[in-house]
Formats: structure tokens, sequence, C-alpha cells
RNA sequence: CGGGGCGUAGCGCAGUCUGGUAGCGCACCUGGUUUGGGACCAGGGGGCCGCAGGUUCAAAUCCUGCCGCCCCGACCA
């Protein structure tokens, strides 16, 4: 993609709206626009990102044996009369009328409309487990909305949810999704530890927050630090096996938010184990058991022939909300740093002179080569001064940056930098493919 | 929802106290000089000063009401 030829509007100075620095550099590197308290647009280089994250998201939850869908983001009243949730849920809905006064909602959630779905289709056991999800808009209004995505009204969530004949298949299905959700956020460049949340009224072990450690965190938490060091189940893990050793791994260290926390326990640990750090929620795991299938009458016959209220669990993970707690997680002075997994391009080709033709040449010459070797390429062929492109492609944060000039060009050298650690090398233009390649 | 703050050009701000026909920096447009870490010169475009009402010869400025946005707390992917 060619800058003169993109849409990607870049900000000097920061909006004064913007308090913390994921905000601000979203803003700043032209990633999102502000369009109400807590709703955002998403300008070309932020859908990018978006669309990554979505799909790492998606491939574990397929991995797992999830099975994605699609769900409208309006929803019928009635649904949520039936739960009884229509009336519970408060002010937080966003409540609204079509045009023959039919009551409807911008849907926060989805038990109730998956579980309409479940009942309509399934009748027998041999048809679970069954793990169903979807990636789609969510309208919570916040009483107040702030730090940009990562508290917005409007946001991506991927929500999937469970259905099985009986507590402990349940249980089993639980333990996938957590197994998924490690790899997931492992792949999303992120620390993300497990700790134990409330569990509601069913009780019982089976609800987790993924939190994932950075100085702007909304909560305070307390774990372990050989939580850090656990580690994560590779890609070939079979999520028809046993996962009990994995979770049963995770869950055995200290790791608590401060409404879970016991410090008693938590001071057993020896000094140098304590971690103490905010942290950012950005998953949310739970097995529920038969809340929405005994109002809903959602049951299938079991191998005993006998009717059985399904046993159900939901898991959340806040996509939109990742896109801030990447860059929380992962910036300095200077901007955003991408993980290469989620990039919106995975290098930023600069010419410092164009309109030369010496230059221009070299340059073209490279970005045709990298985007042949499959590397998604954001071509600065602005008309700038060096230090303002610097400025600014360091401010996108995306992993490579290969700088071509009239030196260059001469030489035959260019000059490629990483943004993670800003190491710099000077070689042949005709080995920065391989080297790219290399990593 | 309680407390605090802010709405003036795309962004950052001054001007408001003490009313007199709207300004600065960046960005943008034209021309020229420049070009390896956010250039310089000259010229130029862009404003219902959040909205409505009031006071006044005259309102960005004073008064009243409303709207929007941000921050701190109680709640949440």
């Amino acid at each position: 993609m060619r800058l003169s030829r993109y849409f990607l509007p870049t900000l000097r100075e920061t909006p004064k709206e913007a308090e913390i620095v994921s905000h601000r550099l979203m803003l700043r590197a032209g990633l999102i626009r502000q369009q109400s308290a807590g709703i955002y647009s998403w300008l070309p280089l932020g859908k990018r990102v978006l669309e990554n994250i979505a799909q790492i998201v998606r491939e574990e939850q397929d991995r797992s044996g999830a099975i994605e869908m699609l769900m409208p983001t309006l929803q019928s009243a009635d649904l949520w009369r039936e739960s009884g949730r229509y009336e519970a849920y408060g002010k937080e809905m966003l409540r609204i009328q079509d045009r023959h006064e039919r009551d409807m909602l911008y849907g926060p959630t989805n038990e109730e409309m998956i579980t309409d779905i479940f009942r309509a289709y399934v009748s027998s056991y041999r048809a679970m487990p069954l793990n169903l999800y979807h990636i789609q808009w969510k309208f919570r209004d916040e009483v107040r909305p702030r730090f940009g995505v990562m508290r917005g009204r409007e946001f991506l969530m991927k929500d999937a949810y469970s259905f099985d004949i009986d507590r402990e298949s349940a249980r089993a299905a639980y333990q996938r999704m957590f197994v998924a959700y490690l790899r997931t956020f492992e792949r999303l460049g992120l620390k993300a530890i497990p700790m134990r949340a409330e569990s509601g009224p069913i009780g019982g072990d089976m609800s987790h927050e993924f939190i994932i450690l950075a100085s702007t965190g909304e909560s305070e938490v307390y774990c372990s630090r050989d939580l850090l060091d656990l580690p994560i189940p590779p890609a070939d893990i079979d999520f028809r096996g046993d996962l009990s050793p994995i979770v049963d791994a995770w869950t055995s260290h200290y790791a608590a938010t401060d409404e879970k926390h016991d410090v008693e326990a938590f001071n057993k640990l020896p000094e140098e184990r304590r971690i103490t750090a905010r942290g950012i929620e950005v998953g949310h795991i739970f097995y529920f058991g038969t809340k929405y299938s005994e109002p809903m009458g959602a049951k299938v016959a079991g191998p005993d022939g006998a009717e059985h209220f399904v046993h159900m669990g939901s898991y959340g993970v806040g996509v939109s909300r990742l896109v801030g707690a990447v860059i929380e997680a992962s910036h300095d002075e200077a901007g955003i740093i991408w993980p290469d997994s989620i990039a919106p391009f995975a290098v930023g080709l600069i010419n410092l002179k164009p309109g030369d033709a010496a230059t221009d040449a070299a340059a073209e010459k490279l970005y045709d080569r990298l985007v042949k070797a499959g590397l998604s390429v954001l071509y600065d062929d602005l008309d700038q001064r060096a230090g303002a492109k610097f400025a600014s492609m360091d401010l996108i944060g995306l992993p490579w940056q290969v700088i071509i000039g009239p030196k260059g060009a001469a030489s035959g050298e260019a000059e490629i930098k990483r943004r993670a650690t800003g190491a710099r090398e000077t070689l042949p233009i005709d080995s920065v493919v391989d080297r790219l390649l290399a990593g």
C-alpha cells in the first residue's frame, strides 16, 4: 500500500480528551475516531489490527472445536422476557422500538438467543458437546465509558456458548476454552493470567477472568510469579483429550483480583514470588449450568431416554478492547510497538527522497520484492522530511522499517530497523527480503 | 448517578475577569529554496466562538436554560 494513496490521518498533537496512553496513541496513529462517548469509528489502519486480532481469536476457537456463526446485533425483547433478564438487566441495556412499536434491544450478550437456536434444533445428547461462537458488536450503555476502546459502549466481542449433557462434560468444555484462551493471548503477545472470578449462583470453581498485567490497568491484581513461567499449550494440543492437568497447573498458583484477594494466602508466598500489579480483563469464561436452559426449556434426550436440561457455559473475549490492551502492554515514547502477529502491516518502507529517480527506482524494486515475498507493506512515498517520516513510522509501530535514500540507492544498500528493539543494520538491497523473512 | 473540569479553524491553545466586529502554533493550498531524524521564505484558504433565549447601540466575552465531551468515585468484555 502506498501511503500517498492510503487514508492514514495521523496527529502530531494529542486530542485533549485522551488520558491514557493507548487511547492517545490510537488517536494519534490514525486507528480510530471517536463519534460519541464510548463509540468509535475504526479507520483503515485500526480496522486491519482489529481484523488481525479477530482472526487469531477465530483460529484458536476453531482449533478447540468451537464453531463460528453470526447472530444479529438487534434482538427481540421477548426472548429476554423468557429468561427474566429483560427486567433484570437495567439501564446498561439499550432498549429501542421498531416502527410497529415492538420492544427491541441492542444485544449486550447472546445467551438467550443462542439458547433459542439450540432448543429449536437440538433434541439429543448425541449432538453434543456443542460450542457455538460468533464475533459481533455488542452494546452496553456503560455509566461512564472511558479509556478509549478499552471501555467503550459499543465493542466487538467474541462470545462462545457451550452445550453439554451434564456437569462433567460441561467441565471439559470449560477446560477447552481455558486452554484456547491461553493460546490466544500468547499469540497476541500478551501475558494473560487466569484469575478465579465471581462464579454467581452456580458456585464451584468454573469462572475465570483472563487478565493481562499493565501499569494502566483498571484493577489491582495479585499473583504468583510462577504463573509467568508456565508453558503455553502447543498448537497441536489434543482438545479431545483430558486437559485437566494443564488447567490444574494454571489454577494451582495464587492469582486474584482485588475483590477476591486473600491477603493471608498471598502472604504465604515467598516475598520474591509475589506480584502486585494492575490488570486489564481481556477474557472471561464461566459455567452457569441450567440457568438459561431451564427457564427457556432447552432440553435434550439423554442416553437414559429421559429429558435433561442442557448445561451451558459462556466464554467472552473483548476483541476491540484487546487493541487498546496490546498497546498498553507494548509501546514506548515514540509510539506503538505492534507484535508481529497483529501488526497492520509487516513492513514500513521509507523512501527518503521521492522524486529522485534513482531512489524511487530502488524503493519501487524493494516494494515489489517485499510484496511478492508475501509481506504486507506500507510504502511511505510522501514528499516529507526524513524526521517526519521516521516519527510517524515509529508512531504507527510496524515491526520492520526498511529505509532507502539516495545514498543507499547509489551504493545498493538499504537500512532496516526493528521497531521493538530499535536495532538497525545496513545491508545490500538484494538481501533485504531474506533478512526480514528470517525474523 | 454524585463530585470536578472543558466546549473558539482538522489538532493544540490564547482571547472571556474589564463587552467594541476573532487570533497564535501545527496541519492544509500556491510558488520558490531545501532534503539521511518532525526545514525555511513569500503568499493564501478555512470559524453559526457547542445550541437556544435574554440584557445591550454592540456579546466569544454578561445572565438563564439546554446539549456535548473529559477526569475522579460506585459498576463492567
